[in-house]
DNA sequence: GCGGGAATGATAGACGTCAATCATTTTGTG
DNA sequence: CACAAAATGATTGACGTCTATCATTCCCGC
């Protein structure tokens, strides 16, 4: 027979005490014997009760609100994770969960502290935001933390903060991650690899550098960095040059952006030599054509789906106050041509009401 | 200001009609005019109204029952499914969807269709189990169907059946991405790869040596094909023999289960000669060691995971005759040593009510 | 055994939607 | 203009939980 699951109505019967009492017990509103509590969650455990959230999310009529703070700009990969968010946003309307995605200019900690004191003054309960390693960072987490507004970081995080929790993949995993395809491509031969980062100073690109090295040996020696301010240009020409002036390289891997520069440098490349190992991070459109092109060889991608569904898992969570929440550790993952996802697409697939 | 999210009554105020009126456009009840309907349809994406889904299943006090069916036995793979399985039922009871994880002896399609039978008179609102390719399944899925009771198929797809949805990777796929990762690993040399799968009849498995073949070129060849019945035991001696017999061979794809066999072959070899490379499905407690031990190279995953939560969103949205579903495709994973996942709790999480 | 505090009971309104029912108004047709 | 049919309005109870208030019973120390 087709019977509904148990109220808290059944509990109390089966308790024998009255619903206000159960009630108290299961909220833990106090005022209950112990023998009473105990009887209620025998009853509870006998019966299988689980409350209805459905009912308790209705009667409490709870709305969260939540905003993401993203950078802006024209990056590939930050454009794919707004429209992430806002894709996670629409879906999420039907659930009384409101996310709002912000986009501040990049790196300028003011703007990100000024837009952060605004919105606290406003009843949020939730902040994601990219992270950086600047202590005013520091000091704006510190102080929406104080006034009860979890903050979770996102694909960089910010160390010695009082953020909640951290989304997104450990970058020394990555480049070991790497490292680790580097030594199998190469097979024991020796080689030699030619790094690209955007800055040393940036915490990600070195921690990938780091993890590169750790898994690297044997007769596998890296070239000198090079720096390309994640910008096409820069990472183009500085590549070509080095291509040229060291012919003992077998293989690339950019820690950064700025990879359709790369791209282009390998698409030029004559096609007499066996051409070198790529790998690079983030699948995007211009890598995923590359990749599908046989251009390149592996994609390191952090799942930006991924972290999206967490950051805003956790924010429920924590505004639940939930604890504890989990540093949830995304895995990179490995792409290569033959296990690409389907094409992401831009439209809003939103879910008519029926 | 903290403005609530609007409700259907507000709709209707706004639309300039009464909430009968609006209940029924917003429900599709019909006998409206079209001028109200789009009256009513304007008011509500002028005030961005969703419906509450909260309160919707509480007054329809909606319970969904599902079940998935797995194939019983101590197969690690299964074993871990069912244990997803299981989690995510506890994890659903809070929304009233309830999950039976049923098994039947693997293969058996007579049991499996007689259970399959008493489960129909019973009010099952979606059941998910793993295809096989005979056609007692093709019909059982028929009738089900016939009865209003969704299918979802799971690792491994009925072909030419009435499923509404398969939710496993595409094998072919799956071998195609084996067969890069070997070309990549032998790099312009040439190679012998040892294939090794449970039985060539089972569809996967020859699926995915196709896609192995497909993407295979240069100066790579295929050994004989290994058959291990997916028992560690003849895994073990076929593959010890197999290499023994023909010293060529560079590398070991197994496209089956019985790994641990082939696992201990590898610890055997003489640690003089480099040890082929070796790529292997499904992470599992052996596979997972030996990934560490530097034993094997590569696991390809299907995570199970995300498979049963696309299984569970699958079967929610056809409970609520929300097509389309997609025929969700997820893509395999390539695991190495050092983008392991955090190792598997087997202890239920159940969220603490409150 | 009496007073007082603790424990328990009883009950009601609110949340937003769904599914009814019945009453009333508007519309179209001859 | 009358009349039926179509369209719309008005209203109600139910879903399960939360929160609140007030009434009642119990137990303890004196």
């Amino acid at each position: 027979m087709h019977d509904r699951p148990p109220t808290l109505a059944d509990v109390a019967l089966r308790a024998g005490v009255s619903y206000a009492t159960a009630d108290r017990v299961v909220n833990g509103r106090g005022g209950v014997s112990d023998k009473t509590v105990r009887r209620v969650h025998a009853a509870v455990s006998a019966l299988g009760y689980v409350r209805n959230v459905a009912a308790a999310n209705l009667s409490q009529q709870r709305v969260y609100r939540f905003v993401a703070v993203l950078p802006e700009g024209s990056n590939a990969f930050f454009a794919r994770m707004r429209d992430l968010f806002e894709v996670a946003a629409a879906r999420m309307a039907a659930d009384r969960v409101t996310l709002a995605v912000e986009t501040v200019a990049a790196f300028d900690s003011d703007v990100l502290r000024a837009r952060l004191d605004l919105l606290a003054g406003q009843g949020v309960d939730g902040i994601a935001l990219v992270g950086s390693d600047d202590s005013s960072t520091v000091e704006v987490i510190a102080t929406l933390r104080s006034k009860g507004i979890p903050v979770v970081t996102l694909v960089s995080d910010v160390p010695g903060s009082e953020r909640a929790a951290y989304v997104g993949i450990d970058n020394v995993i990555a480049g070991g991650t790497v490292g680790r395809l580097m030594m199998l491509a190469h097979g024991g031969r020796s080689g030699r690899i030619l790094p690209v980062v955007g800055a040393l100073s940036a915490r990600d690109h070195a921690d990938r550098l780091q993890g590169l090295r750790e898994v690297i040996g044997g007769d596998i020696t890296l070239a000198s960095v090079i720096e390309g301010r994640d910008r096409h240009d820069l990472v183009e020409t500085h590549v070509a040059e080095a291509l040229s002036a060291d012919p003992s390289i077998t293989a690339i891997y950019s820690a950064g952006a700025g990879n359709a520069g790369l791209i282009r440098v390998v698409e030029a490349l004559p096609a007499t030599t066996p051409r070198p190992i790529v790998i690079l991070h983030e699948l995007v459109a211009h890598s995923r054509r590359a990749l599908e092109a046989g251009l390149i060889d592996i994609v390191i991608d952090q799942r930006p789906e991924e972290e999206v569904a967490r950051v805003i898992d956790g924010l429920r969570q924590l505004a639940d106050r939930r604890e504890p929440v989990m540093t949830a550790v995304i895995v990179p993952t490995i792409y290569v041509r033959e296990n690409l996802p389907p094409e992401h697409q831009h439209t809003n697939t939103g879910h008519p009401a029926r």
